[in-house]
DNA sequence: GCACCTCGAGTTCA
DNA sequence: CTCGAGGTGC
């Protein structure tokens, strides 16, 4: 069998090497034939297949859903920078902390970003980024890309991060095979990379040609990032050639104006440039914000602009309703879609921008998905109309009330149409009542018709199932569905009830922190001003605003309607329970803790009225402290603020 | 009274 | 994603 770890080695040095973008020792010709030679030996042999042999990559396993991963080391996005301005700023507030910073400068790749866990050196487990705490395991299908190593040229446990992506050409490729069999396109190289990525088969992901680069070790020993490159090189991860080293922030924009120039001679897309502190050991006194890591940030390429008309401005009400201008646009094609509609948010904005009706307008896509108006190409300005903002709702005809020092107009009249409409769909929605089957279409077409008008008449469908399975588009299948999603709606927990009902303020998060505090419904309409203004993040404008609601008379018979329909009023989950050493006060966690992840600690504060705060201040009560602090540590002892150590932290936590 | 952050509301297309 | 409003902390 020394033929057979013969072949694999040679075969995983040629992939490492061609890979790492060294001339490779052999040719791929030479290789094809090495490779037959496996797939007989291995099929003579079939329990002697080893593990990192390079036929394991070759998928066909089918799962039914992805596992969901917990990231031990947090999965943090980046900030963003547009501009020179904004790249010396970044630069300016690095500099107050530390002095002769370094940078490395990386090509920002569009593709999906990934964790891989070896253990052993071997291949352990593949996730997603997900909302960077928990992702989505897809080991089956990393393991089907060429350049993700199975095996280690080190017998180590590591966590590196990367993007998989797919090349142009191979994106071309598949989008011309598609066509070829009437399949959708994708619209950019990084979607089809996260689609196949996403695939349950494996054996389509193998079929896709996924390339990745590796480009973070979140737990380096090393002292620089740039270290930790050149220790992932060895390792055997592919990394990309185009970093470079950085003496100060000058050398940065050098790099970002050469691959601005050089960006289309690329293999890969990428759509803008990673600048990172090299010294890794200041990381934490430089810090985070609440989302992002300040000692890193992404300069992003600027987006595609597109010229076309904007032939008119339309008004839409929303659920509070809100007046919201959008634009009618000569339907153009930007970045994969064709689009028509765009929003201009309110009447300021349309001014600010000198937008008038018939003007040619630029148009980009913010994140690469919704519409956004940028500018007016004031050359091509002529027979234009001037934007006039409407004082009468479009739908119902009510006169608009603009509150003192607000930017929006408004239709209060409860009896609007596109309110009432608006309201029973986000009443509906996932994050709401979560009723699957009532989709828009089918509200609209349902309160036409008269079948609902208020929330608790949805509840009543069920009586009215004859009638709803004569309609056209409905059967008794689909009917049955939906009626039966309505059904299982009644059990949600109260903070979706809370969130469904839709009073102003009062968005999923908030419902989410007063269920905790009432329990039930009929606590919370009993609620006085004060107690609710006591809440912290609930100010004197939610209170008042939650009061009024549950005083408004129809309001309250129409809860009283979802109660005797059954619906579920109380908070399911875990309850607070108030403890006199947590209640109200404020915790700050720095290090890293073995025994129990971060977010356990937050729950288990949270539970007996606690909450935990980022950064150490005079109103902290607590500071726990685990390995390898941070500065917080140091604060907390300046302070004079108590500290709890791993071992007071097990004994609170009841861990032995 | 201001700076900073978080949240809510509306949003496009396939 | 973008905007404005609300809440908090100095």
């Amino acid at each position: 069998m020394n033929r057979m770890q013969e072949l694999v080695d040679l075969l995983n040095k040629y992939n490492y090497e061609y890979y790492t973008l060294d001339a490779p020792s052999i040719s791929d010709a030479e290789y094809d034939r090495l490779m037959q030679e496996l797939i007989v030996l291995e099929k003579k042999y079939p329990d002697k297949v080893l593990q990192n042999s390079p036929t394991q990559k070759i998928g066909g396993q089918i799962i039914s859903e992805f596992d969901k991963v917990v990231h031990n080391v947090g999965m943090f996005s980046l900030g963003n920078v547009f501009n020179e301005e904004e790249i010396l700023d970044f630069d300016k507030k690095i500099k107050k902390i530390i002095h002769n910073v370094e940078y490395v400068a990386e090509l920002k790749i569009d593709g999906m970003g990934v964790s891989l866990e070896y253990k052993n050196g071997i291949l352990f487990q593949a996730s997603t980024r997900g909302d960077g705490t928990v992702g989505e395991d897809i080991t089956h299908n990393v393991k089907t890309i060429k350049s993700i190593p199975l095996k280690l040229n080190e017998n180590v446990d590591i966590v590196v991060r990367g993007e998989i992506y797919m090349s142009k050409k191979s994106f071309e490729e598949l989008n011309s095979l598609r066509k070829e069999s009437g399949q959708s396109l994708f619209q950019n190289p990084r979607n089809a990379a996260a689609g196949s990525v996403r695939q349950l088969d494996s054996s389509i992901t193998a079929s896709r040609k996924l390339d990745a680069f590796l480009y973070h070790y979140p737990l380096t020993p090393f002292k620089t990032h740039y270290e930790s490159l050149e220790y992932m090189k060895k390792l055997g991860f592919k990394v990309n050639p185009n970093i470079r080293l950085c003496k100060n922030i000058y050398e940065v924009i050098d790099y970002i104006n050469k691959w601005t120039e050089l960006r289309n001679t690329l293999p890969y897309e990428i759509d803008g440039v990673v600048i990172k502190v090299n010294d890794v050991t200041k990381y934490d006194e430089i810090g985070y914000t609440a989302k992002v890591p300040k000692w890193a940030t992404a300069y992003k390429f600027p987006a595609q602009l597109v010229l076309t008309k904007l032939k008119d401005i339309i008004f839409t009400v929303g659920r509070t309703g809100m007046i919201t201008p959008n634009a009618v646009l000569e339907p153009v094609k930007i970045m994969g879609s064709t689009v028509s509609r765009a929003t201009l948010h309110n009447e300021d904005y349309v001014l600010n921008k000198d937008i008038k009706i018939g003007d040619y307008v630029y148009i980009k896509k913010a994140g690469d998905v919704i519409p956004e108006v940028v500018s007016v190409e004031l050359n091509r300005r002529k027979d234009v109309k001037d934007f006039v903002m409407i004082h009468k709702c479009p739908i119902c005809g009510e006169y608009l009330t603009k509150p003192d020092g607000f930017v929006d107009s408004y239709c209060l009249n409860e009896e609007c149409p596109a309110r009432n409409i608006e309201k029973l769909i986000h009443f509906v929605s996932r994050d709401a009542m979560n009723i699957e089957g009532l989709g828009e279409r089918i509200i609209e077409d349902f309160y036409n018709y008269g079948f609902i008008k208020d929330f608790s008449d949805i509840y009543n469908l069920k009586n009215k199932k004859e009638e709803l399975i004569e309609l056209e588009g409905f059967g008794n299948k689909s009917v049955n569905n939906i009626l039966e999603n309505i059904e299982n709606s009644k059990n949600n927990s109260m903070e979706r009830l809370l969130f469904a009902l839709g009073i102003n303020g009062i968005g999923a998060k908030k419902a989410k922190l007063i269920s905790k505090q009432f329990s039930n419904i009929e606590d919370l309409s009993k609620a006085q001003f004060d107690e609710l203004n006591d809440i912290k993040d609930i100010g004197p404008i939610l209170s008042k605003s939650i009061v009024e609601y549950f005083r408004n008379e129809d309001n309250l018979n129409e809860l009283q309607k979802l109660k005797d329909a059954g619906v579920n009023f109380s908070y399911i989950g875990k309850k607070i329970e108030m403890d006199e050493e947590y209640a109200g006060k404020k915790f700050v966690i720095t290090g890293s803790f073995d025994f129990v992840s971060r977010k356990e600690i937050k729950e288990f504060i949270e539970n007996k009225g606690g909450y935990t705060s980022e950064s150490v201040s005079k109103k902290t009560n607590v500071v726990i402290v685990g390995k390898d602090p941070g500065k917080k540590y140091e604060d907390a002892v300046n302070l004079n603020i108590p500290i709890w150590n791993e071992e007071v932290l097990k004994s609170k936590l009841g861990i032995m």
